[in-house]
DNA sequence: ACCCCAAGCTAATGGGGTTAGCTTCGAGGG
DNA sequence: CCCTCGAAGCTAACCCCATTAGCTTGGGGT
């Protein structure tokens, strides 16, 4: 019988759209294995096992999401830039909602391009802030701003948490309205 | 031998404990039944499944929380409702890392408990957003920041997703901060 | 004292993760 | 051109957990 000719990035890649259409709980090994037409234990040549796999999957994730910010950011600047990388973040979110999920996971320290990856998306959103003023505790501070409320509204938005139509997208827009103004005057808070 | 003497309450109780040893993703059958002097399958007469006791955790920490919430915005109104319910979100969070993430659950329509406490800690945040005269349109988007910003901190924090010490609570007093200015002027937004 | 129902048990099934150890593909060197 | 050898993949086996079926028995109500 012909070999699968797999790698440890084919089988995270398989693994993360797998993640995409059941969900990041849901993961199982068995099913990425079935869906890569392999038998379950041949997986352990190319990862770890199931922890390592969803490891990873967070690694590639958060890789994904620091190019998709910086893509929205760049050319960009102030309310501009704030508002862009915005609905690029819920995008991400919303087209992957199983990767999504794995980039709250802190990084493996002694793998550097998920630590890369997490200082990129950091970078990204510190160029924007700067575009409003903001450096040292300051930027620490709306960082942990911008973050909590972006990541709160899409977690709460893709686990049906917001009760009822009303317009998602206008909540959306008033939420980002919302920390602009904030890092507009931010020092006196 | 003696019987247990075990209710579906106790159980719930003893699990929802246990989830905030060992993480709610990590709560385990197998461990609540030995916690509880009990054969495994001896739960079943209690409950119905992990994924219904899971539910019943989230309708327990539903509750809790609409609780405390309630509690700390009593007798207080404005900037000081707002603080004091915000500081309580974060508290319950901290010292129940297991019931916590429960509580994004949607209730299960068919239990009228869990239904009724997501509509007191509703309530409660109307009362506040009241307090800043906020209404119709204008509370619904108000409280889908407010809920995203509270989540998405007390998450990113247990979680470890900030990196590095420099002072949290001055993060969150910032935010909180934040969303007081947003709510006094929010109709323009 | 007895009845009877529900609490708790044991046994059995199925599924997933993990490890061990075997087989064989197929690329690279002779 | 073929032979070797490392790695890719396999089967077998084990453990843990969830779930279901069907039994046993404690202990409250008549």
């Amino acid at each position: 019988m012909p070999r699968a000719g797999l790698t440890p990035a084919i089988v995270v890649a398989e693994a993360a759209r797998l993640a995409d259409e059941v969900g990041l709980e849901k993961l199982t090994l068995a099913v990425v294995a079935q869906r890569l037409g392999v038998a379950l234990p041949s997986l352990y040549k190319h990862v770890k096992g199931l922890d390592a796999l969803r490891q990873h999957i967070a690694a590639l994730a958060s890789s994904e999401l620091a190019d998709a910010l910086s893509e929205a950011a760049v050319g960009r600047s102030g309310p501009d830039a704030l508002r862009a990388m915005a609905d690029a973040y819920r995008e991400y979110a919303r087209t992957h909602p199983g990767r999504y999920p794995a980039t709250t996971r802190a990084p493996d320290p002694d793998d550097p391009a998920h630590v890369r990856a997490g200082e990129r998306a950091l970078t990204t959103i510190y160029a924007v802030l700067s575009g409003y003023g903001l450096t040292g505790d300051d930027a620490v501070d709306a960082t942990r701003t911008l973050r909590s409320s972006l990541h709160g509204f899409v977690s709460l938005e893709s686990g049906g948490g917001f009760g009822m139509p009303h317009d998602v997208d206008r909540s959306f827009r008033r939420l980002i309205s919302t920390l602009d103004t904030a890092f507009r005057s931010w020092p006196e808070r």
